[in-house]
DNA sequence: TATGAATGAGAGTTCATTCAT
DNA sequence: CATGAATGAACTCTCATTCAT
């Protein structure tokens, strides 16, 4: 008798509060991403990102444990967006250096150019925020790694290409965010010049390209 | 009106004050270059660089206006001392191409390796310091970039090399600098690994002239 | 208007609900006991109580106004409890001394022993709580002075017994009753010491006893 | 020259110095004190002490860690000024016995009456503060419990006391304290009936007198 | 000029209470 | 009547900066 019957309508309206939830946990990260991306993480008052999330300062602590975690969602947020556009890159590419122009050239144009903050998280903050954020960046960069491994070791074209040595793929990996977090950076500066971008863009690219084909052997 | 009397007893002790004072100035900035990279800007107090200057925290405000300042000059003392590395690095060389591998491997082994902090201080903390440290770090990278253009435009050999665009130079120096600055970050995770370190000293450095030399036209 | 509609089967159903309404009523209260007791008034949360008593945070509000209101509950029940407990003391003695005696040890066996926490209640957390409960704690002193000065003047045995005046009573009952409190304190580092908690009991009834009969004429 | 000439004038102003900064110690506890004791530990915000001790908030942290801290050493302050009390009572009485009569009637006439709060911090607010207040009670009963057993058993008449037992200084002091811990809270009640309060004051005296006796062997 | 105690605005976190479902 | 997510006032503690000595 306390069960309530098993209707569709209840079970519509459960379905609606969890989207409701979802939804809610949502709006609170992407006000929590900009606001940290514009303003740093210090300087960010849960106050604010309650605001700009319209909720209020409780409901951020009933989504989130304390500010930090907000930040490691944020960044783990961050991360799944940039591997799944690099997967994409690589799919659609037809041999592994393609596949890394591709991925170099959706960084810039799909990550740097119109979220040049996004970027910025992996970078600025990191030093006395906590262990847990560390930890999370530290496996977006192992994460990120295997991929760049994954990817060199098996093209579309058959035969996967050898480096220089074991270790390589990660030294790539790190190379190459470096250069795009950098960029982000930069973007704030360079974006003053638009007539400059594209060629920026293009050429950054190329510079990867040079760094990491100087780490195979045929 | 300013000025003292010129006798010569008083001109020697105002000379000694004058070098007092200058030491004081260095011995504050040193203790601040350690704390704010070991414990990172934030979390570093006056209190600490005062104690570890082994001077009060008003004197500490007797010499720098604030703290944000005194970040300033840390970066500064920082930027100087990498340029003067590059320098002597391109001057040893006898080639725009040596010149740059031998940057490289100085930044590595006499920057990275033993000062991986101060490093960092380039990229982490940056945001939500303030204005005047973002135009100090700005500053650095223009006169990095100047410095990389001149190297690779005018070398030993006599002829200077050609680049894909006017801009590469700058591409290069960014993309360069951002290396070694993610550098300094990784240095943390793989000094754990003392038997990979010289390897990836080494390839980091051939993917960066593979970079450098995929933006260069013969 | 207020009643329904006086058919057997909704009066059962009415009555069964009632029913489950004292019971729910009574497992809020008994969680709340609990916890105030093991981990302080404000320590514990109403979320916690809810959590003890197997309902949600609103039902708590539905039969309980406020937090302040479940503590005066709380002490209203351990209230009547003691009283029960030392009427039961008097009610088996054969004289007015032999009463106070099997009170004392009937608070101390029935009461410090198995649920120190409970008689702390008394004590603890009064400040700062709020007018309310520092009034129910006011009456249950009241009526246990009530009760003593009752109990001691009309002794079974016939003959009441005489006072040093007519505040004696209060006296007695305040002190008893502070006595006890305490003990509820120190059982908690006492109890490590069973071997002389049984000691500590018959002395402090001694303690007590001894008390009452100086303030006693023949 | 650095070294300032240790004349009189110096170490006068460092000494009034000192002084001053045991003044503003002593000031902030005091305040803390009386706030603790009306209010309640969880209700007197550090702003509030700071207030009427007439510092900033700041200043309070300068002198005490956090607010438990502050909270133990109003206790310790508490203690020490008891044992005072105590001893200077069996100091000026020629036996045992009155030496109990006169501790009691110091107790209550020079600390249940003028400042019935600072007894009411022993008890209250005991739960829920942290261990560090907690050990900081248990230390003032141990103490109190030796200063009890060692008034009794060498007694100025030359002849120690007997007792039932070797723990019954141990019940004598908790029960003792109990009762002036209690009569601290009643104190509030009563100062409302001042006619009664001599009588009060005699004949609490009497139960404790009485309750130490009947543990006595002659 | 050096000192370091005092300042006080500011931020993260908690939790009693409410109310739409 | 039950639920539990949302609310936001309140509180502790920090630390850059000032200023009397």
């Amino acid at each position: 008798m306390k069960n309530p019957p098993k209707t569709n309508k209840l079970s519509a309206s459960a379905l609606r509060r969890e989207r409701e939830k979802q939804l809610r946990r949502q709006s609170i990260l992407s006000a929590a991403e900009i606001l940290f991306a514009h303003n740093g993480y210090r300087k960010t008052k849960i106050e604010d990102i309650a605001g700009k999330a319209e909720v209020s300062v409780g409901t951020v602590y009933g989504y989130f444990q304390n500010k930090e975690e907000l930040l490691t969602a944020v960044l783990d947020d961050i991360g799944l967006y940039i591997r799944k556009l690099a997967g994409k890159a690589f799919g659609d590419a037809d041999s592994v250096l393609e596949g890394i122009e591709r991925a170099g050239m959706a960084f810039f144009e799909e990550l740097c150019r119109p979220y040049p903050e996004k970027v910025l998280l992996l970078c600025d903050e990191s030093i006395g925020v906590g262990d847990q954020f560390v930890n999370a960046r530290r496996n977006f960069m192992l994460k990120m790694t295997e991929d760049v491994h994954g990817a060199l070791m098996k093209g579309k074209d058959g035969l996967g290409l050898k480096f220089a040595s074991g270790i390589s793929a990660e030294v790539i990996a790190v190379c190459t965010t470096a250069i795009f977090v950098w960029l982000g950076m930069y973007y704030k500066i360079w974006r003053k010049r638009p007539g400059d971008i594209n060629t920026i863009g293009r050429e950054t690219v190329t510079y990867i390209v040079g760094g990491i084909k100087s780490l195979m052997v045929s």
